[in-house]
DNA sequence: CCGTTGCGTTAGAGCGCTCCAAATCTTACG
DNA sequence: CGTAAGATTTGGAGCGCTCTAACGCAACGG
C-alpha cells in the first residue's frame, strides 16, 4: 500500500479511500492510484483490512455433508441472498461428523464471521447455544427446537404425517420407516411417521438407516432376511431412498408393484425420472434465503429474540407409490 | 489476549506461546494461562494472527458447481490431505459462472491463501495463468492443458474413447455425444469421441449439452422429434446421462433396449442401481488427495516447474448399455 | 563465591490496513 | 481581494497478534 502510494504520490490513506471506493476521492487521484495499484498488482490485505475494521462482512456456513444435494441447494439460496447484502459466505464441509463440525465452528469463529449458518447440523444443542453466545447463528433444516437461536424449518412432523398419509391413502397397512439415524432431523420426522401411523390405527415400525444410499442396505436387506418386508417403506431422505430402491431391485422386488418407496427432500434425485421418486419437498432454495434474511435482522437491525421460522412441506406423487398388491 | 494475560498473571508474548502450545512454556504458567482463557471465552483473532505471522496456512478452493456430485468426492480428497498436513479448506462455489469464479479467486487472494485448487474451473487460461503468479496453483479436472500450472487430471480423451469403444464392441453404430458445452473438460472428452469414432470408422455427431439433467433435454428431444435417434449416447458427465435417461422414458424409449447410455464420473447416480449407468471412473478422492501433494511440493519444497499428473480413466459397465436391437 | 549455562519469560517493534481529527486546497461570494 | 464553507487530503494512532533479542534466575562447576 505504501508503495502504491508513493507511486502515485499520495498518501496511505488516500490509497485507502480508493480502494474502498470512497465518494470524496478527486477523479485525477483515484486514477493515478487506480493505474498504480495495477501496474503493481498490488492488492488489499484482507486480514490487515479485517482487523482494522474491526468487521469482516464475511459469513460463516457449515453444512452437513456436500455429498448431499439437499444441501447443495440452501448454499444457493444462502449465497444468492448473502451476495445481495455484500456478504461473503464461507463454507466448511461438516463431512457429518460432530467433531469436525466443531473445529468448524472454532475456525469460524477465529476468522470472526459475523453469523454462522449450520444446515443440518449434528452438533449439540449446548455447542450450538455456545456458538450463538459469540456470534448470530441460526440453524437451518434443524428439525427439533434449538432454544435461544434462530431456527429454519419445514415441519418435519408434518411432513411425515404427509407421507404416511399418502401411503395409507393407497391402501397401505404395513408401512416401515427407515429413520436418520443420529441426524438431527431424524427425531421429527420418526414422531411424525409414529404419531400418523397411531392414528390411522396401524403398528409403527422403525428401522435404523442413517445418512446416504449405503446405510439403507442393511435394514431393506434385515426385512428381505427376516421375510418381514412391508408393502411401503418411508425413508429419512432421498438418499436412502434411492439406495432401498437399488437394494429391493436386488432382492427381485418390484417398486411401487411389490413396495412402495417414499422419500424425503425431493432433491433432483427424485425428479430423475428413472427414479421417479414420490418425496417430501423442502423449499431449500428459500429456507437458505430466509436463513441470511433472519440472520441481518439480528446484525443489521439488532433483533435479540429467537426467531423461528417453520416452512409448510409438500408431497411430490411420482411413479414410486402405488396402491398394494393385496388392495 | 492483553485481558487473559493480566488475569494469569503474564506477558501477552507468554499468552502466544501457550496458544501456538509453544514446548518451552512451563507446566504452571501454560495451565493459568489456559484457565484465564477459558474463563474469559478468550479466542485468538486469527486475522491479526495471519497478519503477524505473514502465513495463514490456508488453501483456496474453488469448485465449478456444489450440485455435481463428482465435485463433492474431490473435496473429500482434497480436506483430508490437507487436514494431514495441517492446512485449513476455504471451499467457495463457482456456481457454473466464469465472472463468479474470477470474484471467487479474488477474494482467496485477498485473504491470502497460500495456494489456489481450481476443480474444473470455468476461468480462462489467462485468468488462472495470472492466479498463479500470486500464488501457487493447480487446476483439477482440467481437461486441456493449462501453460504454467500445475494440473490433475485423468485422461479425458481417453475416457471418451473408453466409452465409444465399449458401444462400438457391443454393436453400435449409431453413437451420439451430448458434450458438457463451456465446461473445461468438454473439448478433451468430444476430441476422444470424435477420434474414437473415426477410427472405428464411424461418422461422429455432436450434440450441445451443458453441466446437468436440465442440459440434457433439449439434445434429446431434438433427436425424437428429428427422428434421428441414435442407438447409443454418450454423455458429458452422469448428469447429463441422467437427464438422457428421464427424456428417453418420457418419449417412450426404453433402455438400453432402444437406445443405450453412457456417463462420465461415476458418481453415486451412477451406481444407483435403479439407474446403473454405464460410465467412465475417474478416481476423485486420488484426485483431491495429488492436488494438495502437488500444490505442498511448490509451498514445502519450492518446486517450481509445472506438474502434469494424468491419471487413467476406467469403464464402469452397467445396465445402460447393451447391444443395439438390430445388432 | 562467582561466572556460566540454559531455560523461561518479556518488552517492543512491526504485520497492512482503517479511521479520526486536523491540515490543506478550492470555490464562491460580498 | 479576503474569507467562509466545502471538498480533498494527510498524519498518526490503533486493530490483535507474532517474533526477535534481551533479560532474570536457578542450578552448576571450579
Amino acid at each position: 500500500m505504501e508503495t502504491v502510494a508513493e507511486r502515485a504520490g499520495v498518501s496511505r490513506a488516500l490509497v485507502s479511500l480508493v480502494m474502498n471506493n470512497s465518494p470524496k476521492v478527486s477523479d485525477a487521484k483515484r486514477e493515478a492510484v487506480l493505474r498504480a495499484a495495477d501496474e503493481l498488482g498490488y492488492r488489499p490485505n484482507l486480514h490487515a483490512r479485517n482487523l482494522a475494521q474491526k468487521r469482516t462482512e464475511t459469513l460463516g456456513m457449515i453444512i452437513n455433508d456436500i455429498h448431499n444435494p439437499f444441501f447443495a441447494e440452501v448454499v444457493y439460496g444462502v449465497e444468492a441472498t448473502a451476495e445481495e447484502h455484500g456478504f461473503d459466505v464461507l463454507i466448511l464441509n461438516g463431512g457429518r461428523d460432530a467433531e469436525r463440525e466443531r473445529r468448524a465452528v472454532e475456525t469460524h469463529l477465529q476468522f470472526q464471521v459475523e453469523a454462522l449458518i449450520l444446515v443440518g447440523p449434528k452438533l449439540s444443542d449446548d455447542d450450538i447455544l455456545r456458538a450463538s453466545y459469540v456470534v448470530p447463528t441460526v440453524v437451518v433444516a434443524a428439525g427439533r427446537d434449538h432454544p435461544g437461536v434462530d431456527t429454519i424449518t419445514t415441519d418435519d412432523e408434518r411432513g411425515a404425517t404427509l407421507a404416511v398419509q399418502h401411503l395409507v391413502d393407497l391402501g397401505h397397512t404395513d408401512i416401515v420407516h427407515i429413520d436418520g439415524d443420529t441426524n438431527i432431523s431424524s427425531h421429527a420426522r420418526s414422531r411424525g411417521y409414529e404419531k400418523a401411523m397411531r392414528s390411522a390405527g396401524l403398528e409403527p415400525r422403525v428401522l435404523t438407516g442413517g445418512d446416504d444410499e449405503a446405510d439403507a442396505e442393511a435394514a431393506v436387506v434385515e426385512l428381505a432376511e427376516t421375510d418381514s418386508m412391508p408393502t411401503a417403506i418411508f425413508a429419512f431422505n432421498d438418499l436412502i431412498a434411492a439406495g432401498a430402491l437399488s437394494t429391493l431391485e436386488a432382492a427381485g422386488l418390484l417398486v411401487p408393484d411389490d413396495v412402495s418407496v417414499v422419500g424425503y427432500d425431493n432433491t433432483f434425485i427424485a425428479e430423475l425420472s428413472h427414479m421417479s421418486l414420490t418425496a417430501v419437498n423442502q423449499p431449500r432454495h428459500q429456507m437458505g434465503q430466509l436463513a441470511i434474511r433472519t440472520i441481518l435482522e439480528r446484525i443489521e437491525d439488532g433483533r435479540t429474540e429467537p426467531a423461528r421460522i417453520d416452512l409448510v412441506p409438500t408431497l411430490a406423487v411420482r411413479g414410486s407409490s402405488a396402491p398394494p398388491r393385496t388392495a
